[in-house]
DNA sequence: GCCAACGTTGGC
DNA sequence: GCCAACGTTGGC
């Protein structure tokens, strides 16, 4: 089993969208990078953790948590001339692109702005907050995630209660 | 809006 | 195969 993150802005796909969706579920659909392509064609399994990142957003930040329910098949928006992310050159029978389906687990609220994720030092190495980082499906480690979750732990015991 | 850091394209 | 031009991503 692995880990990844996954990217997407808000404002076009937030994670309380996914939430909404039947079956908290979706296909995540419309990569159109190679890199990540052959990740979520060869490499992202049925039972993957996936962390939902806003790219885009204010703040930046790990929304949620996610998790693979079907593994890489054929992208159905390179198909449908009417998507945004329509590829004429892409062949049902021989598919350019490709997705995964995830669904929802859990929302990390307040979200995990970036700042905050550099502070953790076990968090150095992380694509996510390497300069220039770009890739919109990065591989996790398990000290990562393990750090990650570590941290909205922390976050929930360290807030205070609200009062009223 | 700026700009760094990419990935892609296309001429050669 | 090289590489300059261009387009996109994404933090700030």
């Amino acid at each position: 089993m692995a880990n990844w993150l996954f990217k997407s802005e808000p404002n076009c796909f937030s994670f309380a969208d996914l939430e909404a969706e039947p079956d908290r579920t979706t296909g995540w659909g419309g990569v159109r990078n190679f890199q990540a392509r052959n990740m979520l064609r060869d490499a992202v399994e049925v039972g993957d953790r996936v962390l939902f990142y806003h790219s885009n957003a204010n703040p930046p930040a790990i929304a949620g948590i996610a998790e693979v329910v079907r593994a890489g098949h054929a992208d159905p928006t390179a198909f449908d001339s009417e998507d945004d992310h329509y590829d004429p050159k892409s062949d049902p029978e021989k598919p350019t692109w490709f997705q995964v389906s995830i669904r929802a687990v859990k929302a990390i609220d307040p979200p995990l702005g970036l700042p905050e994720l550099r502070t953790v030092s076990a968090l150095n190495g992380m694509e996510l907050l390497r300069k220039g980082s770009r890739l919109s499906v990065q591989p996790v480690s398990d000290a990562e995630w393990d750090a990650v979750i570590a941290l909205t732990a922390k976050k929930a015991t360290t807030s205070k209660p609200k009062t009223r």
